[in-house]
DNA sequence: ACCTGAACACCGTTCAAGT
DNA sequence: ACCTGAACACCGTTCAAGT
């Protein structure tokens, strides 16, 4: 027999922080793949209402998650070296967080960037093309290209195992050749963003000019 | 005074098919950017239950939403031409669509690829992609990271308006300017696929080599 | 200020009853 | 086979009451 011991009313000290609810966010999302209010409160042996106090609801522990993972990206990686590898290594980053929360991507695939620490990292990413010598304005366009590639490759690591599945009465031989010749499908993943982020980064390279090659630089 | 004619049982000629089920769910997402089974049965004039008998629940809705925006992809573009013109083709057309219903994007974005007229498109891409000199896995790794690119380029376009929003107390000279610099995001976001897809193929036909240029192509 | 317990509107799903 | 109406479990949010 476990003793219940009921309180009712504000408890001598807070039993909930945001960081709390937010790292037990980040747990139940990893393990289910989504949250729930309840399941949450339940995990912190709280009420449901009791959230509330904290954040904003549901929305509110979306951008508490939001900043979790924006927090854990490496911004110092923007600062010294050549550009290109400058930005190569924050992007490595940016996935590799996504890469431990596979499962938190789809809850943050559409909302305005706002964390302090990221609007710093895209900063320091426009000025360091600016001093590569592209304009501000093209500088923007391949920004956001990279990053469209980063959230999508991001997403492909919370694809099913079987990303896909080629029906009976479907001949595919060449895409069923191809499938069958992959390795482990977070193997797959990876090599395509290596594939991708290598090819974008040359291809800015070969146009504007940098020290050294980004794929020699991964070795 | 409108006359309410109750009916109960089966109808003499099923008043629901998928397709209507279809183009109703894309049409209140179209709108809303979301669905539930009660708004959408009302706009049917049906009861929420009625839905069950043609889709498999809420997950068989979001099922029907990707086939339509699949059969709306330009699958013949990949026939003819240079291979790299005719990837640019489908990818564009992938975008396009996308473009057209930009808010169903976040509901298709993790599940298994089965229909048969995508599944036929990457088959092609393989096959043609092999036609160039390209090993079946690195062709594979080729797809995946033009995949994820076109993805991410199209949860852009289910973006907020604004995509970065720069606090008071944050300085970010280079990126204010930058942003201030752009264009509509409709238009920002068409560029930085523009800028990245010609990219992409441009490093393969670098490598591998094809017939013309992709961005030329393209006007 | 912070937690509880109860209430409320709403959603997805199931099922017996009717033609 | 296909639609209805009712039921059920569950979710997100609000709020008065308590310390």
């Amino acid at each position: 027999m476990t003793e219940v011991t009921r309180r009712v009313g504000r408890p001598a000290k807070a039993v909930l922080t945001r960081a709390r609810i937010g790292s037990a966010a980040l747990e139940l999302v990893d393990a289910t793949g989504d949250f729930t209010l309840p399941e949450l409160a339940r995990r912190l042996g709280v009420q449901t209402a009791s959230l509330y106090h904290h954040v904003d609801g549901r929305a509110g522990i979306i951008e508490v998650l939001r900043e979790q993972v924006s927090d854990a990206m490496d911004a110092i990686a923007l600062e010294d070296g050549p550009w290109d590898l400058a930005l190569a290594r924050y992007f490595r980053s940016y996935r590799q967080v996504f890469a431990t929360h596979p499962r938190v991507v789809p809850l943050l695939t559409t909302a305005t960037v706002r964390s302090e620490k990221v609007i710093r990292a895209y900063d320091r990413m426009v000025a360091r093309l600016g001093e590569a010598g592209i304009p501000a304005e093209r500088a923007m366009r391949i920004l956001t290209a990279l990053d469209n590639f980063v959230i999508g490759s991001a997403l492909d690591l919370a694809a099913p195992d079987v990303m896909w599945e080629v029906p009976d009465d479907v001949e595919a031989p060449a895409l069923s050749a191809a499938l069958a010749a992959q390795p482990t499908n977070r193997k797959r993943a990876d090599e395509a963003f290596e594939e991708g982020l290598t090819r974008l980064l040359a291809s800015v390279t070969a146009e504007y000019g940098a020290s050294a090659s980004v794929g020699e630089a991964a070795r």
